[in-house]
DNA sequence: CTGTTAGCGCGTTCAA
DNA sequence: TTGAACGCGCTAACAG
């Protein structure tokens, strides 16, 4: 392996020199400048991270935390698009990514878990579907020890940073323009699970276009389950005119509630993922690019480490129109 | 953040002991041991990887390659669980995991990937999905640098172990059985990609089977995709009694194909994964624990790194009857 | 502008 | 059985 020294040894100057080099510093000779990335370049020299992190100490090193134990397909598919748009926008940003899931700090204290990242010299976390029960990562994030970036959940402080489209708002636009299609006035509003934060932020964004609109709306919980949905629509769907689901997947278990019932109801969804359910049927829903939110987020996590304040960053949506289902190749 | 120092000074030691008992060294008092013990505990010590690792030089960390190119939710499932299997067995084995995307690594050569590689700390491989085309990957693993593991090649040295379930015979046991519970004779089988080692493996088991019992068999490449099986169903199932599937994927499209066609066939499936495609006939497959082989890579990849030689082990693999669809929640 | 020096936290000889 | 001392590869003062 080919470090510092040799480099150093080739140039012709201090191994400290060939580090300004490396971490541009300011006064540095072009020619010196130039002997050294001779030497690095015909070396093939690339820099130790692991002895530049624990020198530094400084050095980013972030956390991801997933969830996967709610496990359905769509959220698999979203949390590959999360991985890959972290790790893409980490390797740009020359930071490290660890992957952390949260059955690895099951039953840890905030202290703990503190503790933990610390020794791992993590100085920078992104949370994903962080849960509004879960008191410990909340404690870990009010805490401001470490730069967070919350992925979907309205957390902001000087050292954390809320990432994530304005749910209240899709919610509205894509419930408002599937009602528009038909003029229905009796809503079925499926919502997602009762600890969620997004829940809540669509929940209101039915609500606010519910009173707009002047419409008669039931509410009921479907927490994300596909079969949750289906029962909810087995059940209400006769005396209403759309159903509005906070999901996707449970948009599917409506629509197939609503096959074997045999009658049609405009149906909306969320979140805009490429499903297997075969229905056969178009629908509204909301589209999200759980990468660029991602990577966003990785972005957000190294501004915070630069020493920026935390803020909200409103990403994009967009409503489209999706047929179930389009054969996936 | 604690440091070892800290923990040799409330022990009353020096740091070299506690070191020698944070890495089970044999001469070390009982009465020594147990102080430093309580010191570590006192204090919530916790060893800081990142110097750990500096500093021994053998400290093992793994690369997890992954290939996310071929977007499917199966593939999305599939890896997830691979992630998962992976980085639980890392926690438990006190190895650190790096996750990698073919994305990153694409275009260097395999001498770049060593270099990075060592400048990372790297010393294990875990390749999962390999293809039989990587002249890059494949001259690292013969390189014998890193302690490989391959997840589903058939590719064994010195410093490489191959993990997976026997496809030749999950393949042959599959279809096997469903031609036995038809008595079926003339054999539709759709192949995967041509550049996969899983592919050539259980079409190897298939021609076994044909040869056997002497059937007739037809083989198209259906490229694991979903739409190529379909057409490839829509043109040939119709003179064959039975239509064998190198994934459930393509199983899914076949099978809808014969919808579509209206004519009953035998079908089916290989990976057991949970798929979302409604179809609402049964199947068979070969079940794979995925999560217990990427566990099992991850204990070779360190058997491996303490210097034993490669192998080749054999994960077991179940043939099960799957319903489409079976609701999702 | 460049080189010397002192660590970062830990593993590992080698004396004692 | 223990501890002092050195070094892993690099960064960051400081001195020149």
């Amino acid at each position: 392996m080919v470090s510092i020294k040799e480099v150093a040894g080739k140039a012709g100057v201090a191994i400290s020199t060939v580090s300004k080099v490396l971490n541009g510093y300011p006064n540095i000779s072009e020619e010196t400048r130039n002997k050294v990335n001779a030497a690095i370049k015909e070396l093939n020299y690339i820099p130790n991270s692991i002895a530049s992190a624990l020198s530094s100490k400084q050095f980013g090193r972030v956390a991801l935390i997933l969830d996967p134990k709610r496990q359905t397909q769509a959220i698999d598919q979203i949390f590959m698009q999360y991985l890959l748009g972290a790790l893409d926008k980490a390797r740009e940003l020359n930071l490290e990514v660890v992957t952390i899931f949260t059955s690895m700090i099951a039953g840890m204290t905030a202290e703990e878990i503190t503790g933990y990242f610390l020794s791992q010299s993590i100085s920078g976390v992104v949370l994903y579907s962080l849960s509004k029960e879960d008191r410990v990562l909340q404690h870990l994030i009010r805490g401001q020890r470490f730069a967070c970036v919350v992925v979907d959940a309205p957390l902001v402080n000087e050292r954390t940073t809320a990432v994530g489209i304005d749910h209240e708002r899709a919610q509205y636009d894509v419930a408002k323009k599937t009602i528009a299609d038909d003029k229905c006035r009796q809503v079925l509003y499926i919502a997602g699970r009762r600890d969620g934060y997004v829940t809540e932020q669509r929940l209101r964004g039915m609500k606010r276009l519910a009173e707009e609109q002047d419409l008669s709306m039931l509410v009921r919980q479907g927490n994300f389950s596909e079969l949750a949905a289906r029962n909810i629509a087995l059940k209400y769907a006769k005396n209403k005119d759309v159903v509005v689901c906070a999901s996707d997947l449970m948009a599917i278990g409506a629509m197939n509630a609503l096959i074997e019932m045999d009658i049609f109801r405009p149906v909306c969804g969320f979140d805009g993922i490429t499903l297997m359910g075969y229905v056969g049927k178009q629908m509204n829903t909301v589209r999200q690019d759980f990468y660029g939110i991602s990577s966003r987020a990785i972005e957000e996590v190294k501004r915070l480490m630069d020493g920026e304040a935390g803020r909200q960053v409103i990403m994009p949506h967009s409503i489209v129109k999706m047929y179930y289902k389009d054969i996936i190749c």
